[in-house]
DNA sequence: TGCTTTATGGAATGATTAATCTATAATCGT
DNA sequence: ACGATTATAGATTAATCATTCCATAAAGCA
């Protein structure tokens, strides 16, 4: 269905894509039109046509990237191998990612939402459900743990749940104050250590 | 030792504890001048030639919460109690002061530095250097755990401290997600059945 | 009473902010 | 070829940013 018009000069997606990596880094606030602009090599009159305005581009990059780099759930929710290695998975995952020199440091959903202005609290909800999405993951792997005889029926779920969490986001910061991966790795393997002992 | 001139009309000391409590709230970035000077009822010639600049007022006020609200180290440092008491400790003493209703939420040093313009990574750098210091004691305090004896030496001391430094540091984050202080306490306890474990 | 010194209120600065406007260019279906 | 539609480049806007300037006010000291 080829609409008419003049056709775009640029692939909206791959766009989102490297918008994604600037707010990733800078967060919202200070990734300003200007930073946009350049990243994206875009006039201003293209960046409004396209996306509609900053807030909105960063709806669409956040969310993009709740479905890749920030996709955790799918490690959290796979039944094929133990709800302990489901868990331990995920943390390998995630410290991969945040230390990565190959894309920001730490978690966008953690980071670039952080901060924002009284005029842009919605920016920091957008942030904020995105890092509950994997909170509860986290908590269906622990239940599935209770329910699958790995762990005790007197497991505290909804606290070993919110320890894990607190781990997970704190690893954002760790990142940004360039902790190593293996450092945070051997961390994660203590953590793991919990797993039979809560309740 | 009354020096000549003019005096000021306000209290230096209970400024840096006003605008603490606002970049503690906002972050630097999002912190401007005007709000500045609305909080602290000053003029612009009053407040750069009490402060130099926003910048400096800000070295002030994460110096003052260091030494006040963000101060961990005397926990984590008391050797009155054992080291898994010193821990505890400061762990429900940071869970405390970050999810006070009488203060804005989380750690003023994680959060408040993040996301900082290019022309303000010093800034970052300041918040940077005073989690460093909280991380430190942490290790002299399983490094004390270690050699009197309360924690084995297999212990891996440098998992273990990153281990509590990063759920300590993901503490800022649940808190901006309005997670109840009982519900990390509870995670807290959680955490605290590693102790033992971790070699 | 001056003279020096510091603080103050308020206007002014130039840079930067997100967003819009205008004119032009490139595609469609007819 | 032509009108409708959409994209583009670049100038423009009004608001806000941190900071500075200027004239005045209030103190100590001589």
């Amino acid at each position: 269905m080829a609409k008419a018009g003049r056709p775009r000069q640029f692939d909206k997606d791959t766009a989102i894509d490297v918008a994604m990596n600037t707010f990733w880094e800078k967060g919202f606030e200070s990734t300003s039109l200007a930073d946009l602009r350049e990243v994206l090599n875009l006039s201003s009159a293209s960046f409004y046509a396209a996306f509609g305005s900053k807030k909105k581009l960063f709806e669409a990059c956040i969310e993009r990237y709740a479905q890749t780099c920030g996709e955790m759930t799918s490690y959290l929710d796979d039944t094929t191998v133990s709800a302990r290695e489901a868990m331990q998975n995920m943390l390998s995952a995630t410290i991969r990612v945040q230390t990565s020199s190959t894309s920001p440091l730490g978690c966008m959903a953690v980071l670039s939402g952080q901060n924002c202005l009284d005029s842009n609290k919605d920016v920091e909800a957008l942030s904020s459900r995105v890092r509950q999405e994997t909170r509860e993951a986290m908590s269906r792997c622990i239940s599935r743990a209770v329910s699958q005889g790995e762990l005790p029926e007197s497991t505290d779920i909804e606290a070993m749940t919110m320890m894990f969490d607190c781990f997970v986001k704190g690893i954002s910061v760790q990142a940004r104050d360039r902790i190593s991966e293996q450092s945070l790795l051997n961390a994660a393997d203590c953590l793991m250590q919990c797993w039979p002992l809560c309740h």
